[in-house]
DNA sequence: CTGTTAGCGCATTCAC
DNA sequence: GTGAATGCGCTAACAG
């Protein structure tokens, strides 16, 4: 005689409605083949009457599957990172994973390791890291054991999947345009030290460079933030003979645009700026900006198929699938008079 | 006899390693005051050497908490809604909660319903609501019963707590600040029709202009992008007697002030432009943008504190909580002549 | 201070 | 085709 307390529908309240029993509610739930249409329909019925819905905690308990896949990113508040969730979320949930986030403010390994663990106490499938750090990076070498893992951008050594854009050719393409139009050289504003897209973005420009038998003048350090841009842009308008600028984000170059703007030197009569990125914001940037696009929800989409993949078949070879990004061209470039 | 698989070890290997019951090891990681200091010591040693994690889908099945929140966001490629998660996601992190995120693409009430429903079935302890269109704010109006809820710029008459901020303090602040310039009138170029932020922006737009006692134009309407603000502002362009214009964001504006550029008309010689969000890019665009700060941070750190409130508390009087948005001026903005 | 017992809500054997 | 047991790993009562 216990007191009559409100409390959600279990199974076996649907169960009892239906006049059943508890597994075969289970049954239609999950569409096992052995129930008979009418007891089928009649389960549905109760579970509509009830407003029952089913428990996925107990579920995961049982299965040891919680569908539910973990991302750890840092600063989702930039374009690369935010857009790339996105994608990972639409691609996560379209195949039935929920998925539970972690931002990170710090980029340090502890961190990331830190986040993985949190997260595999809560039971995630699997994990998916968006820290394009090296020290990050570091965090994938030896993961809770049999965690499946993919990263984004992460170093080759690792051993985990990886799934990234050929920073090398982005930048290179970038960088040869520049040559084509007749520019001596290109100058090159860096992202922060420690990213693999910086020190990617760096290899392309400094290769097409030198394929070309060009000087390669000291990169400018930035650290994807406009501001950073605009203080590389002062330094280059004071510089003699600067023609062409490579700046390894788009918001970098915006700065760089600003700061040359203000310095009076014309884009792109007097010096070419190509971007990395394409933000919605850059076509319409002054003048609007050359640019390399970076496809992030083929990147989302692909984290989430290797992912799977491992969690279905159990561990895989480290696979590493590499997008191509696409270069735009818009107006911030011109050929050297 | 069974034969010894490999698994993760639970609290009751713990327990036999460390010669205690598994009660005891649940104390130790629960703190609970009534263990001895050596047996804490015995079962931490225990944990350790077995690289023992605790299963918090069990917990969750027993203490019917989750410890996890569900977030249900329209495009988090935006920067307003890419900084509202964030700021939930630091929030809910060092309160102890995981976030399980939902991106919505569509924007109805059937999409918001859907996955507060997926969540729920998820077994999160609360939800924030961050779709700040008036017919996803329908979705609201009857929650899973007793789901503890927050949205952020949710519709006043909705039963849940709301955390926004002041849009039509902003848009009015902005027109004003115009006005005070010595502006005749203001142009207005809106967002989407069905986005709450839009219609706030229009009301304080609307409010300063007829407080001042002038004339009203028809306001452009736009979508947020900045080929919207493009659009807009080439019809502006065109017009006699525009001297002002208040984008009601900052990608419109800068779309805005690419039209104007391309048509040669000065800015803020012949017209000023004011802005909304205060995106990072926006002090460097040309002319650095004068616009309106919303600090997502504070209204992330809100909705937890709301969301949690209720969560502990039990259901609460429907509170509505208002961040002051900040005037930012810049050099988009200057006197009539 | 610590151990024992009893479920949480479900899926997975097995019976029938 | 359906029902009856059993246990996932943990916390909450209660004993001792």
């Amino acid at each position: 005689m216990t007191t009559p307390k409100r409390r959600l529908p279990v199974m076996a309240d649907v169960a009892k409605e239906a006049g059943v029993s508890h597994q075969t509610v289970s049954r239609v739930l999950n569409d096992h083949p052995n129930v008979r249409a009418d007891t089928r329909a009649r389960v549905e019925e109760a579970i509509i009457r009830l407003g029952y819905r089913r428990n996925l905690v107990a579920r995961a308990l049982v299965t040891k599957r919680s569908r539910t896949l973990g991302v750890v990113s840092f600063d989702t508040t930039l374009y690369g990172p935010a857009s790339t969730m996105y994608g990972i979320e639409q691609a996560a949930r379209s195949a039935g994973y929920f998925v539970s986030i972690v931002s990170l403010k710090s980029i340090d390994a502890a961190g990331v390791r830190d986040a993985i663990d949190y997260l595999a106490e809560q039971g995630v499938d699997g994990v998916v890291v968006v820290a394009p750090q090296r020290s990050a990076a570091r965090a994938l070498e030896n993961l809770p054991s049999g965690m499946p893992a993919v990263a984004v951008e992460g170093t080759h050594d690792a051993d985990v999947a990886v799934v990234c854009i050929d920073q090398v050719e982005g930048a290179r393409l970038a960088t040869r345009h520049l040559l084509r139009l007749g520019h001596e050289t290109v100058w090159h504003v860096g992202g922060p030290p420690d990213w693999l897209e910086s020190e990617g973005r760096v290899r392309g420009w400094r290769a097409a460079l030198e394929e070309a038998g060009r000087d390669v003048p000291e990169p400018l350090a930035g650290d994807w933030s406009p501001r950073a841009g605009y203080g590389a842009g002062k330094i280059l308008a004071r510089m003699d003979g600067v023609t062409a600028v490579f700046a390894a984000n788009d918001q970098m170059a915006l700065g760089v645009l600003r700061a040359l703007s203000e310095a009076g030197v014309r884009v792109p009569d007097q010096i070419s700026v190509v971007g990395f990125d394409d933000i919605p914001e850059s076509e319409f940037f002054s003048p609007p900006l050359t640019t390399v696009r970076q496809d992030f929800g083929v990147v989302g989409r692909h984290c989430i198929e290797v992912l799977l993949r491992q969690i279905d078949n159990g561990p895989t070879a480290y696979e590493r699938l590499v997008v191509r990004p696409v270069f735009v061209v818009r107006s911030s470039t011109a050929p050297t008079r």
